[in-house]
DNA sequence: GGATAAATCTTGACAGCGTAAAGATATACT
DNA sequence: AGTATATCTTTACGCTGTCAAGATTTATCC
């Protein structure tokens, strides 16, 4: 038994193994005993790695974060100038998550969206896909010379991210319109303008 | 025990218990034989009235979804003219799940937001808010004789009710921006224009 | 009104869950 | 080499949802 005793990689296999049973079967059948077994690991190695449920999840949740920005900041770079990108970046957020309704079910579902961020003081501005936003808006606001107060900028921020987080959570939650043809809606300009 | 042996009216007890254990104490607290015992009966009473932890669930949200429309309904009958309701009913949808962030967590937490309503084709129109959204905006199209294609009302009701439902969303499940004056932009012309 | 059916509730049992404690085994360090 | 530390197993506990069998009350029907 000197072979498998350790396993080498658990805790990123954890990761990986709770990733594929929240896609496979949703986050109702995700337990920590069936991952471990998922892993060929007793029920109570995960305690070496997590100090409980919670902090698996959270270092679930933070890779499928990972995988939503990399898709964002392709958006960015792929856009002609900062408006087009802001767009761009709504649009993208939407489908990630229509291509994905499991992961916006775990990842807001009964939890705090940004809980898997170790900060005291949490704020929007934590949670990555908002970063990024202001950061290109911001942007945005001086390619094109605009000025404005700060309280405007914040609504208007607001305002943008509500769009886009709502339009996801409608996609994902309900049961989605049947009449509605939101690939044509996602290519087109309608949204978020 | 001729005298307690029948509860009388269990299932309404049952979904107001069932809401004060969630409101208390979130809904990670919530479970059948909490319920049961705070009802002073045994822990497979419930399964009398419901035929499992879901439909117990499905009936809390169903009467929290009641309180929620009354709101709305207020909002729309204290309203000048329908594009007042429409924005009013705006604010009362994000204010009311502010009020009760417990509320929020709970119905579009990891379930279909519509999952209580128990019809085949579930579609949006079928979660009230929506419905009485969709009457309200038809009105206000007659009121002021504006004409629009089919697509582009369903395109601009989305867009209204996913700014709503996202503003509820961040304000209800992220940790609400600490600079952020809610209860100023509630009150001002902001928002949902 | 008394028998029978149905609804409601209790009791007991089961597997699965998260977690803690104690012990086994591999790795790291000095 | 020997000791500490990290990792994993085993065992155990209380809680959970659910089911089956039985008790008790209410409803129905003659």
């Amino acid at each position: 038994m000197s072979d498998t005793y350790h396993h080498g990689n658990l805790r990123e296999a954890l990761i990986e193994a709770g990733i594929r049973i929240i896609n496979e079967s949703g986050e109702e059948a995700f337990s920590l005993r069936k991952v471990a077994s998922a892993c060929d690991v007793s029920h109570a190695a995960p305690y070496a790695h997590f100090k409980d449920k919670d902090e698996l999840i959270e270092a679930i949740k933070k890779s499928v974060t990972e995988q939503l920005m990399d898709e964002m900041e392709d958006a960015v770079r792929s856009a002609a100038n900062s408006e087009i990108a802001i767009v761009g970046m709504g649009k993208r957020y939407v489908s990630f998550f229509r291509g994905n309704p499991d992961y916006f079910k775990f990842l807001f579902g009964r939890q705090n969206i940004i809980a898997h961020l170790k900060i005291d003081e949490k704020t929007d501005d934590d949670y990555p896909p908002c970063v990024l936003l202001k950061e290109t808006y911001i942007k945005y606001l001086k390619e094109n010379g605009i000025k404005r107060k700060k309280k405007d900028q914040e609504v208007e921020l607001l305002k943008i991210w509500a769009s886009a987080h709502g339009l996801a959570a409608i996609a994902c939650m309900s049961g989605v319109i049947p009449s509605f043809d939101w690939d044509e809606m996602l290519e087109g300009d309608d949204l978020l303008r």
